[in-house]
DNA sequence: GACTTATGAAACAGTCTGTTCTCTAAGAAA
DNA sequence: TTTCTTAGAGAACAGACTGTTTCATAAGTC
């Protein structure tokens, strides 16, 4: 939960503490509401009552505002692992499945992008953003070696692109629902394509 | 070439036909340049000598504006089959390999993809970007599947997504190079895996 | 209680948006 | 060629957001 952008070390005034956490909250809020768009150093000073000078010391532009808002609500909310590499793979998926079938997260998920080709400081965001959505599956994935369920060769990075680059696809440029049925096969794909004895 | 967004009616005043062009033109070469931001009817129309009340009576926000700048840009450009279906897949592959390794493209593309989310106009101008880029490759599956490369009942779309989403992952969202070796990977597992004689 | 510092309010210049108005010039039709 | 219609140029305007500065006040610390 450490900040993005500009508070190299966190600060332990308590005013200071009380307006961060107020604003990210608003601002977060905001960009639920009404997206990107929705959220400028105005809007979140009119909602949140703090003052927009008091906005403008702490976050100096739009992005770092936006960044450290971003950033707190990255939890990895991440499902527990069984040891079962099937069952796994499909509940880690299930989650990115989720947030591709939601609109608002479509959005922000790609406006992360976008703003990532620009600024660095969304460049770190997109990594962080990519690390904790992936963790689980590399996670599942690297104990599935372990055990032996999948060959000791897997190129883990590929499998991670071949599950969940497909999901994206779908649900990012043909706009159509990811469904659960698809999340297994392309997990059951993969299982039958990586097994210890082929290759 | 026809316009996404407001005229309905192709003009065939020349004046409005060569203003559209200019302005076109321009508005394509400011995205190239600086991207999305650097993109308004003022500095279009600063760099265009078009007067700026001139580009609001043709494109009343910015979204038409880029919408149909970035509409005459998508030129299919695409490979001429050459009957051989792994030599298609892959020549078409390239293609878009070669746009997810250009940052700019990355970035319009995301920013299109994150405005669809949000605007009528742009979900159709993804439809269109979607379907150019993957006209190619659907084809070639449709040819793979009639001349018995494929077996009959494969899922083009599960197919195409397989190919391209992997590709995009990595590029939109690792920022890795997206190597042709990758390319040339994804297409011999898609024909491993489809040969006629499984499943 | 004294000191330090974050905050809040107001005012400011600058930019972009989007509109309205008027004048001019291009093109079409007679 | 002359007339009519319509596009374009330019100026002026109101409104919103950006980002800064200045100053008074309050909160927190010692």
């Amino acid at each position: 939960m450490s900040s993005a952008s500009c508070a190299s070390v966190e600060p332990s005034d308590p005013r200071v503490m009380r307006t961060r956490a107020t604003v990210l909250a608003v601002t977060a809020d905001l960009l639920d509401e009404g997206g990107w768009d929705a959220v400028s150093h105005s809007s979140v000073a009119a909602r949140s009552g703090i003052g927009r000078t008091t906005l403008y010391r702490h976050w100096p532009d739009k992005l770092s505002l936006l960044g450290d808002a971003i950033s707190a609500r990255i939890d990895a909310d991440l499902p527990v692992p069984t040891g079962d590499l099937r069952t796994d793979l499909i509940a880690n998926l299930e989650q990115f499945r989720l947030a591709l079938d939601s609109q608002t997260k479509r959005g922000l998920m790609c406006t992360v992008l976008a703003e990532a080709e620009r600024s660095t400081q969304f460049k770190a965001l997109r990594r962080r953003v990519t690390a904790t959505a992936t963790s689980g599956v590399a996670a599942a994935l690297r104990e599935g070696v372990k055990s032996g369920s999948l060959r000791s060769d897997l190129d883990r990075e590929l499998a991670i692109e071949q599950l969940v680059g497909p999901m994206m696809f779908r649900g990012l440029m043909w706009h159509r629902p990811v469904t659960r049925s698809m999340v297994v096969s392309l997990v059951d794909t993969l299982l039958a394509n990586n097994a210890p004895g082929r290759a």
